[in-house]
DNA sequence: GCCGTTTTCGGCCCGACTGTTTTCAGTCG
């Protein structure tokens, strides 16, 4: 059973929590989670980097112990180095540190000063009124446990970022027209364009901030105001979303962008460069001793680092600021680049429009070209076609065409995978179409290697150009079902197939490692809407949010290009 | 536990806010 960089991952952030617990040094516990992280952003196996002989050292943060130790999980599927401290530590100490404003330190404080053994057992003494005799802890701790427990759910629950446009949008609006505000932004993940986000960082440019900040806690949507001061803020939604709002003077409004934006992983590499330089780097400015030498806009602080500004969507230290050191930033795709779209359905399976409604919305948004991918016969749920019923799509598309002046549609399908790798339609009528999106659509519990397995199979076919969807996850609802994407990657390659991120934004499927990954292999990417109705040709944006998470420029990605030059990069051997 | 053209020890990002305290530790981002 091959261990997967996850598993790996989540063990060496338990042995941090743990740690952390036990007082153990600082920089110890920041090791741990700094090579969880670095093991979690790889986008190959680190289990397959092993097989082949590679020294894990060389990576960042990872030594010659973790190194050893990530050896001996590849191998054992386990670290005895884990169950050793994790006998000495109640795992509900842990839990207990997922309370907001509950981190390790008083965590194990109460468990220990109250005797505890479960959250239960906290539960209760909340009830009791006994977290107050504890030293350190007053009424409002206890009320905060007592509600925190109460509500059940502490998990960390993060939103799709869609979803939270529905939310942030109106309330940046809102806060411009705030007495005194200057300028605002949505920062944080939702800047980088993750695909979810936990919280909203919105920061605000503004002289008089506890005026500014008064008013924003009394927008209509607050429902909690964790905390108030005179340049931060933190409140809770309605509808459950927190937001942090910072107000900062115009000057420093480059330096807080950058920092409020984030990844917290680039900041702290922004931050050593700075010190590197006898400088200080923090949301104020560039300082050179009590001088400051920059803050007024991103530009200017990269600059004073020795570096060129940074696409936020790159800003996760996986390689970018080595990349702009170099002047090797990618140029990322953008939406004006898609010329496009490779994936669409209509009436005739599961789509809400017309073959020609579809056709004039595409037309609408600039496109040279729409392909009709409606599903095949087994996707009886989803209204899946006869081999008849694509047949006449096909001479309707014919017919449509005639009238179409520089657009065209392509004639194709959605085409099942069946279990065994076999396809839902013969090669005669794929043989008839422009292209062949082929999908994953049942039986998704199959073990690794046949799921990988079943799909290569499809690969083989030479009538396939590409897989849709590939890893079949729903972003917050389900997780991919289990496939090897390195494999389908280099399967892609050898038969020039190429791979779908679909651009829905419950699917963002491949997700940005992913992409990365099938461009280091030279494997080229449709960004595809799947769309099932006209509004839902609209979700490009979001594929091409999430193409630039995973480095992706134009040349990366088929469908900035003409349907000419994209033929040609589908015809197979 | 990692890292290094100030290398094999002594550093390790920086600041705001809260609750509990009387000057600050813990937590968070």
């Amino acid at each position: 059973m091959p261990v997967h960089n996850t598993e790996i991952a989540t063990i060496f952030d338990h042995v941090a929590d743990l740690l952390e617990i036990r007082e153990a040094n600082r920089f110890r516990v920041r090791a741990y989670r700094n090579a969880a992280r670095t093991v979690r952003d790889q986008s190959r196996s680190v289990a397959d980097m092993l097989e082949d002989g590679e020294d894990l050292s060389e990576l960042p943060d990872i030594g010659e112990d973790l190194a050893a130790k990530i050896a001996e999980i590849v191998r054992t599927g386990s670290l005895p180095f884990l169950d050793e401290i994790s006998g000495e530590v109640p795992e509900a100490i842990v839990a207990a540190t997922r309370i907001p404003g509950i981190g390790p330190k008083r965590a194990r404080a109460l468990f220990d000063a109250l005797g505890l053994g479960s959250i239960d057992d906290l539960r209760k003494a909340a009830d009791e009124g006994r977290i107050v005799e504890v030293e350190g802890f007053g009424p409002k701790t206890q009320a905060k446990i007592r509600d925190e427990l109460a509500r059940g759910d502490f998990a960390e629950h993060r939103i799709r970022l869609d979803i939270a446009e529905d939310f942030a949008e109106p309330l940046v609006e809102w806060i411009r027209q705030i007495d005194g505000v200057k300028k605002a932004m949505i920062a944080g993940s939702y800047r980088r364009r993750k695909e979810t986000v936990g919280d909203l960082d919105i920061l605000v440019a503004g002289e008089d901030g506890a005026a500014i900040i008064d008013r924003f806690t009394r927008y209509d949507e607050v429902a909690d105001i964790a905390s108030k001061g005179k340049t931060r803020s933190t409140v809770t939604l309605r509808a459950g979303l927190q937001v942090d709002l910072r107000v900062v003077p115009e000057a420093s409004w480059g330096a807080a962008l950058h920092y409020f934006t984030g990844s917290k992983a680039h900041n702290i590499a922004g931050r050593r460069r700075a010190q590197d330089r006898d400088l200080k780097l923090n949301e104020y400015g560039v300082f050179d001793g009590e001088k400051r030498i920059a803050g007024a806009t991103e530009e200017e602080v990269y600059d004073k680092i020795g570096l060129p500004w940074i696409a936020p969507a790159l800003r996760e230290n996986r390689g970018e600021i080595e990349a702009a050191e170099e002047g090797a930033l990618p140029r990322l795709v953008a939406l004006d680049d898609i010329k496009g779209d490779l994936h669409a359905h209509t009436t005739a399976s599961d789509g809400k429009n017309t073959l020609r409604e579809m056709a004039q919305a595409a037309q609408e948004r600039g496109y040279e070209y729409l392909a009709i991918s409606d599903h095949s016969k087994s996707q009886r749920v989803a209204g899946g076609l006869s081999e008849d019923e694509i047949e006449a799509q096909i001479d309707e598309i014919d017919r449509l065409n005639e009238a179409f002046d520089g657009f065209r549609l392509l004639k194709s399908c959605e085409v099942d995978i069946l279990e065994d790798g076999a396809l839902d339609f013969s090669d005669a009528l794929l043989g008839k179409l422009d292209l062949v999106v082929a999908s994953v659509h049942s039986k998704f519990d199959l073990a690794e290697d046949a799921q990988t397995d079943r799909i290569v199979r499809a690969m083989d076919n030479p009538r396939v150009s590409i897989i849709g969807h590939p890893t079949g996850r729903l972003v917050g609802e389900r997780r991919p079902y289990a496939v090897d994407v390195e494999r389908l990657v280099v399967a892609a390659r050898q038969r020039g197939c190429w791979l779908e991120l679909n651009a829905d934004p419950h699917r963002l499927d491949l997700n940005d490692v992913n992409c990365r990954m099938a461009k280091e292999h030279e494997v080229k990417i449709a960004i595809s809407t799947d769309a099932h109705s006209t509004g839902g040709l609209g979700n490009m944006r979001h594929g091409i949010d999430q193409g630039r998470r995973g480095w992706l420029c134009a040349a990366d990605v088929l469908n900035t290009r003409s349907w000419n030059a994209v033929s040609r990069l589908l015809r197979r051997g």
